[in-house]
DNA sequence: TAGCTCGATGACAGTAACTGTCATCGCTGT
DNA sequence: ACAGCGATGACAGTTACTGTCATCGAGCTA
């Protein structure tokens, strides 16, 4: 006999994401939350930051994934942007599978529907722009390429991504991350 | 004799600055802000929808100015994303002069203290980057190279305004973005 | 001039996000 | 057996933000 189920981070994963679909994300408070996962307001605050926290869980070892991801491309002799992208792609490989399209589209909606869920996805891109960057640096990119790479980078993915999303569940992001770099690489020339 | 003094939301602006500047915007109250500005915490959030959003006033007509600067650029014959940078710079010549320099690097050292005001900035960053992608396309650039693109000079500017107010009060924006463009274009290379 | 509408503000109550603090009580190691 | 730990609950407090009605000078109209 335990005090208390299992998996209590999980359970508030779980009721979060359904009521944000169910009634939005305006509508649904901290409290129906935690109810619904069987716990308290003041737990869920335990787990998660803030009410929007609990859409970005299990990004914690990203950074550090994608960091190594494009300093092993960087060593492989690809430029600055051909390296992120290609940790990026190795990235989607292993995780958005075709079996997770349909729940990253549901995040997604969600996420798109409200402003402040769109903020606190842009700030998480943001930082992992940052992180690379400083990947970058420390394989001997200069300054402002460095930046400009992660940015780039970035915007490859949030295209691919975004295409992935509103595709067909069988189309393959590292495949639309490397269009999308080519595209890149076509509209900055002249 | 009129009722009340002039230009409310100005004077909620200045407090609002002030008081993030001097305490942080964490322990800045609304209240605090109002009462400085003279008025009640209830005429700011009638003036501005949140507490962040009184560091982003003057935004209005930005998008529309830099959209109309894209397209003509466009149709003067530059590729995507110099027409974007173009549009950039030509707005940086006339509003970050070199007077301002102080003004930005003040707003900007409270907006880099305080992730919300970063969120804040990015989405706005972000709803630009979308302007100017319709623009694009408007003109005929298809997709994903319009959203590449418009994404490519957003990031151009940002790490453009990031080294003209970290630098000193002499630098040119306008020179700066166009280092930035030239920097993505090698970077993107091999 | 008298009356009327309008627009900016104040007053006040209410909701909900978030925080600090202390109590509870199974589990774990000695 | 018992002490300490860690996850949770209980509860009060602050503050961002909203809805609603009252106030009152300015300008319009008859």
């Amino acid at each position: 006999m335990v005090r208390w189920e299992p998996n209590a981070r999980g359970r508030l994963e779980k009721a979060a994401l359904e009521l944000y679909a169910e009634r939005g994300f305006d509508a649904t408070t901290v409290a129906e939350i935690a109810a619904r996962a069987g716990l308290t307001e003041r737990t869920f605050f335990r787990h998660f930051a803030d009410k929007r926290e609990v859409l970005f869980g299990g990004t914690e070892g990203l950074e550090d994934l994608l960091v190594r991801g494009t300093l092993k491309a960087s060593d492989d002799g690809l430029g600055p942007v051909e390296a992120i992208a290609a940790a990026l792609a190795e990235f989607a490989e292993n995780v958005f599978t075709k079996q997770r399209h349909e729940l990253a589209r549901h995040r997604q909606a969600i996420i798109a529907a409200h402003p402040d869920l769109r903020e606190r996805e842009l700030i998480k891109m943001a930082s992992l722009a940052s992180a690379l960057a400083g990947a970058l640096r420390r394989r001997g990119v200069g300054d402002p390429a460095a930046a400009l790479a992660a940015e780039a980078g970035i915007a490859i993915f949030k295209v691919a991504f975004e295409r992935w999303v509103a595709g067909p569940a069988g189309a393959s992001l590292p495949q639309l991350i490397r269009e999308s770099a080519a595209a890149l690489k076509s509209v900055t020339g002249p």
